[in-house]
DNA sequence: CATGAATGAGTTTTCATTCAT
DNA sequence: AATGAATGAAAACTCATTCAT
């Protein structure tokens, strides 16, 4: 009812990027998913790769919203930390999409060169949070942005792991540990 | 014994897969940077998606060998890991495109299909590392699978960071530290 | 009520099949015949093969079309194949190409398989009136199909002579003569 | 064992202009199927035209000895243009290719332009039988041009519908029923 | 705002033919 | 004679983008 005809494009042109990539999903396809006329995509977007770059914007803003919301319920760093890796659990499942476009995009070269982040991205949130816990002294000091690849790495691949490959484990227990497995990485 | 024009499109193509894309290259320019005629192309592969295909089994191929090789020096489980997670590190840098390309490969879907993997892949080698570790009762008991998503995701996105990133720390501290976060993932 | 595009691709690529034959005919002719972008045909037919079948339902429903038509005109048996013989001669001369063209996709292997026929075909308005006319004592009682089989073939070929042969008799005398011989073929 | 090279590939060749039609055939396959090299067709034709042109030659001439065998059975008129119906059904069985072949070509555009007849076709046997009969007086006296287009069409479209369509009446019956028919063709 | 036919430059792919070995 | 990799011109087909309605 309150969805546009945009809104439409861009939940159609969300689905196709995430099932086929960017670059095989055609126009004519998103327009079709969206139940409009292909020209109209140029009158909500400047082409497809604005398209698919505003959808990055959205996306990231998503998950780094989701991200902030989760650290804000916490004080102490320890339980930011874990907040912050429940959440990106809690994200690829709530907003699986997003989730997985944030991934591709990281690997998808734009025609316009390469993406602008003219806002900050969800790993600022979590660089933050691991300075201020140094800073506290709660957790050891190292590089934030390194203690940020091997927390963020760790857990994104996990998370793939998780949904495509075969998991013995419970994923509860998967959360779990991998929340366990962030702190052994920053603890004194 | 010179290269042959097959070896020559191969190259041509990883080179330029990595650059811009799997399908942002072309047939034409894989096959002007090759020396050869397009149609040349298609005497040896089905085509581009059967070229990027075989290119990332060659690649695959050549990581995992050089993990088995570092591992094959090392008897004990917690020598082998540091060794293996070294290697990720020194593969990076000696085969940059075959590293390159891997990484692009796992967020490419191919025209026919998701990879099969006829193959044990590079990770594979991590997990038999692991477990063996876990056996030996040098390493706690976990989900290999689950401790290989960790070792292997923290490394990877901490190799990209290095790559591209504003790095503070110097290289070969950031490879020691990595070392001793994966220590920390599995031990006791 | 300008002709469109899409009635100008047909008539083009029918005017070319003809001439040229189908798989000498190339899409860049075609459209460039049809005044329109070669793109564009891919908008309209699924590809040239899909384009080919497609004419030969239009063509062979003309023909169609025009037996039955010519057929109605006679209620006797008798007259009614003499009506379908003249009709055959008369419609090679109005629509030489889609005489042309059903002729020649008779002998052209599709891509995709052999033509199917989900609409009746021309012959079947021959076999209809053979059969009537053997029930009704008219003519005398053989397989309808060989029947017809005899006349189509005998009539095809005697007008494929008159337009490429060297053609002694007149044309008015050879179809008479044509239609006399059909009739020796069923008569008692 | 007496097989050369060259008639490999002419058989190969023929297999394939009937099975898929002469340009869906490439000059790979007919070699792969002669189990030669694809060069090596060029040192026995001049190319696939030329290669597709010979193999019609030595098809018509086939039929036409087939022809003219059966009719050098023969003295009587009558007796003659049985025959040479007769031996038209044999022929299509017994080298179905050829024949097949035959009526392809006849729709088929060389590059090179048409086919040209440096040596009598099949068609000339039945003209001259037909003429020899009128002569006689055996036969109704017609254009033998005329008579031989409409036996010739009548049995090529009987043995398509033969060899492809839903028969009722047996085979043999078809043979004798047609021989009839053209007597009542061509009797006074 | 909406449409979807039309565009045309670009892509992958095919294939008869050549030629060094 | 034989080979089959290499060629290159031309084919079929794709698709983001435009534009008249």
């Amino acid at each position: 009812m309150a969805t546009t005809k945009r809104d439409d494009i861009c939940d159609a042109a969300l689905d196709l990027f995430v099932e086929k990539g960017i670059s095989a999903s055609t126009t004519r396809e998103i327009a079709e998913r969206a139940g409009t006329a292909e020209g109209n995509l140029y009158r909500h977007f400047a082409g497809k790769d604005a398209l698919a770059r505003h959808l990055f914007g959205v996306c990231a803003g998503r998950f780094r919203r989701a991200l902030i919301e989760a650290a804000h319920g916490e004080e102490e760093p320890g339980a930011r930390l874990a907040a912050l890796v429940r959440s990106m659990f809690r994200f690829s499942r709530e907003d699986p999409k997003a989730f997985a476009y944030i991934l591709q995009v990281h690997h998808h070269e734009f025609a316009t060169g390469p993406v602008r982040n003219p806002q900050p991205l969800p790993k600022d949130v979590f660089a933050e949070t691991l300075q201020a816990g140094m800073e506290s002294g709660a957790f050891r000091p190292i590089d934030p942005a390194l203690a940020t690849s091997w927390i963020v790495g760790m857990t994104q691949r996990t998370i793939t792991f998780l949904e495509t490959g075969r998991v013995e484990t419970p994923r509860d227990q998967v959360i779990e540990e991998t929340i366990g497995a962030s702190f052994r990485l920053v603890q004194k």
